[in-house]
DNA sequence: CCTTCGCGATGACATTTGTCATCCTGGCCT
DNA sequence: AGGCCAGGATGACAAATGTCATCGCGAAGG
């Protein structure tokens, strides 16, 4: 049998692909977790031979999660199932360790034949995704740009910004502006929409 | 058996909640569609008692679709089950004629039970969401003012706005000053977000 | 040792943005 | 007929934003 632990934060969805796995009859679904904290607890509890993780969930995201798994648990094969299909997401995942990344979107038979294909040493990767991540070149903002535009994203003012950073306002306008022309962007806004697609930020 | 016809742009997510209602004994998927558009087809032809709706889909949203399938398929009871438990989705959806309206976070096992309910005769509402909406009260926003919020929400300038509504820069501002008023935000950016957090928009 | 680069800051400047008062139009309601 | 309101427009003005040049500092890296 091969155990699996789930971790997905929509409670419905969490129980649907927990039932889609369950149809499969040499997969079993050993463990479910909402957070990626609770993820790693309950993989260095039941210490399942895959993590099937989604990046978007609260307290700690699935990439960080993969990277503790990988760090922790190295028999664990962790595999990201997500919803966005953002090169940078697949570059990080990588990073961390994971041996699967697939999108939401493909047809949900896949879904077990990507967790045998990993279980017998393989790396599963979406071949639009593969693509899309290697022309699309690596993430060009700095450390604190990121920072910066992450914290401008929800429509903060450079005022408060520049507070939240614990940075003077003039700094903040320029490490915008560099991301803006990094991005090529017209303004905030744009940078911000072009940096989340591509998973940056 | 109680007839079912799923609507989901999410294949994986799609396949896996028709697994989910397959483990009951007494529900069938009997069709699943990926847009709104294919929804209402599907309803047409295979006439289930249930049409199970997410909103976000391409082509044709499941509020619309909904509006649709009530009006052309009145046997067919319509039920939206989404990710974003939006006041002003909820209320759109009960004016387009929906039986039920609930979120992905809740337990998988409420789906089967809504389900059985709704076919009672029964109208099912996330008790959470109709505190909210009824809390929230109704939809600020003038037609035109939704309007070119909607249009700024991509970090568009306001020439482009303009341009692309047909309409002076003066007056862009002028919508897009008092819709910022409404929202009680302090930007474009805040309005934009209020406005999509509210399901306004 | 010298160069480069990232971080942080300042000051000046042109644009864009948000706000307000005001005007005109055509429905709609009474 | 008169009043009211939404849509559309203009012009003026203050505030926020984006850009640029320039400076200092310290950590790599040749």
């Amino acid at each position: 049998m091969i155990r699996v632990v789930l971790a997905e934060d929509q409670a419905m969805v969490r129980g649907a692909l927990a039932s889609l796995l369950g149809l499969e009859p040499d997969i079993e679904v050993v463990g479910e977790a909402a957070t990626g904290q609770e993820a790693v607890a309950v993989v260095l509890s039941a210490r399942p031979d895959i993590a099937l993780l989604d990046i978007e969930m609260p307290v700690m995201d699935g990439i960080a999660a993969a990277a503790e798994i990988f760090r922790a648990v190295p028999a664990c094969r962790v595999m990201i199932l997500t919803t966005f299909g953002r090169p940078g997401y697949l570059r990080r995942a990588m990073e961390a360790g994971a041996s699967a990344f697939m999108v939401k979107d493909s047809p949900a038979r896949d879904l077990a034949a990507a967790i045998r294909r990993v279980l017998a040493g393989e790396r599963v990767i979406d071949p639009v995704l593969a693509a899309a991540a290697l022309s699309a070149g690596p993430n060009p903002l700095s450390r604190r740009e990121r920072d910066v535009l992450g914290a401008a994203a929800d429509g903060s003012t450079i005022g408060d910004v520049a507070l939240r950073l614990h940075l003077s306002e003039g700094t903040v306008r320029n490490y915008l502006s560099s991301a803006i022309q990094k991005t090529h962007a017209r303004n905030r806004i744009e940078a911000v929409r072009r940096a989340q697609a591509q998973g940056w930020l």
